[in-house]
DNA sequence: TTGCCTTATATGCTCAATGCATCTAACTAA
DNA sequence: TTAGTTAGATGCATTGAGCATATAAGGCAA
């Protein structure tokens, strides 16, 4: 029997099928550190342990949809721009049965990070530590706001890993950056975005410069208020060239 | 109903799952052009138009496995390495039903490359159409040994493009560019590996400074033999640095 | 045997980008 | 008015890439 006969003869509906779901990475920075949200799990398996937002997808729902619609139920928040991250189909990566997840990722700005804090309360801003450097790559651990670690449910350490890793590596040649920002900007807030997320502390002048150099930066004329020393110019983020 | 009792009440089981499958694309170098190996169709749907080497992924089946699986069955290939791609999962992507597909890469030397197609005869090596340059996106096409445009089945034609976009991505920054070459090769040879990637022209002494101050090529002391000019030295790809 | 042709390999120059130190500007608070 | 703090600008050295060109090494034909 030939792979081309058998293909003609495979019947997939006669076989059974993994279980197929998305898991959403929503990433945010508070104090200057890579924050995700994280919901404690009320149900085995798993229970006590922290995971990702994540449903299932459904027969008659495209992979992106699902997750706009777990970002929406779990999150409360719609619009958002989600990419995706990676597919996990380990054997053992669910215990109740096999599981495939599609994970996405979210940058959030913070003003969409507290509104989805605030709207389910279940959710937790969990700082993310990275105990490797640059691009090396292996699993990350989560901690509470008091610091302690967070147990994290099924392989959602490794799918953080690999949002930090994708976070990273697109940071200085895309505009992903500007998406935790809020729409009006300092150089100064930009610039503690990219130390946040590549862990290390940036030299002002050529930040600048590299930045302004690259067009993607208007500026508003405004200036930043409340401070107690000389305002920043506010700039915004304009795709173009 | 909060989504905390939904999910607990939520039996999988009980709803329908998509299928889940896997796609390779398979590419090498010919004549100094991206080359893709696709399989004739036989069958409803999409039959006479080609497609990717694809199968579906097993209840009890890693989909890393499923992938390897395909590479052996459909191409007679084992050990190449495979990254994941991309998951393609659009309601009318197969109109058989639902079927969500994980892509996969490979990058083949020539060596491989002709095996697979000595294996299978009813592989083609299809040169690959980029009507973008950089890293802009879009479909691809795919043409015959002889010039002319195959027609793709599914959304093939993403998929290719989806691979040829991180390929690019990875080129210069990665060490992705080896795996097409020989276990020994030229500096041309290489330099030759990133033009057609790329579909550029590079100034050669800055590539090969570039190349050389990386680390990763240890001269093994031959020279290239049948040329009807000066020898090139060849080189060993070695990781670490 | 001797040029000649072709490609490999090396080198020098220029320019652009970056790291770094330092200078000036603008604001608050006392 | 002055001290303190951060924003923003500028000069200099280093690095890396683009580019032209020089030299090296093979085959080949006269």
């Amino acid at each position: 029997m030939t792979e081309v006969e058998f293909l003609a003869e495979y019947d997939p509906a006669a076989y059974e099928r993994p279980a197929l779901a998305v898991d959403l990475v929503l990433l945010g920075l508070r104090d200057g550190r890579l924050t995700a949200l994280l919901l404690k799990r009320e149900q085995f398996p798993h229970a006590g342990r922290w995971g990702l937002p994540g449903g299932f997808v459904g027969i008659d729902q495209p992979i992106d949809a699902a997750a706009l619609h777990v970002l929406s139920e779990k999150a409360g928040l719609a619009g958002m721009h989600l990419e995706q991250l990676y597919t996990f189909g380990a054997l053992d990566r669910d215990p109740r049965m096999r599981i495939v997840s599609v994970a996405y990722l979210a940058l959030l700005p913070e003003s969409a990070f507290s509104e989805a804090l605030e709207r389910s309360s279940s959710l937790l801003a969990a700082t993310i530590e990275v105990p490797w450097s640059g691009e090396a790559g292996g699993p990350v651990s989560a901690l509470s706001p008091k610091g302690e670690t967070l147990p994290l449910a099924f392989d959602h350490a490794d799918i953080l890993a690999m949002a930090i890793l994708r976070l990273r590596g697109k940071l200085d040649y895309s505009d992903v950056g500007f998406a935790f920002l809020p729409e009006q900007f300092t150089l100064r807030q930009l610039q503690d975005v990219h130390e946040a997320v590549l862990d290390t502390t940036l030299n002002k002048p050529a930040f600048r410069r590299r930045m302004l150099d690259r067009g993607w930066l208007a500026p508003t004329g405004l200036r930043e208020a409340g401070t107690s020393f000389r305002p920043a110019e506010l700039y915004r983020f304009q795709r173009s060239r």
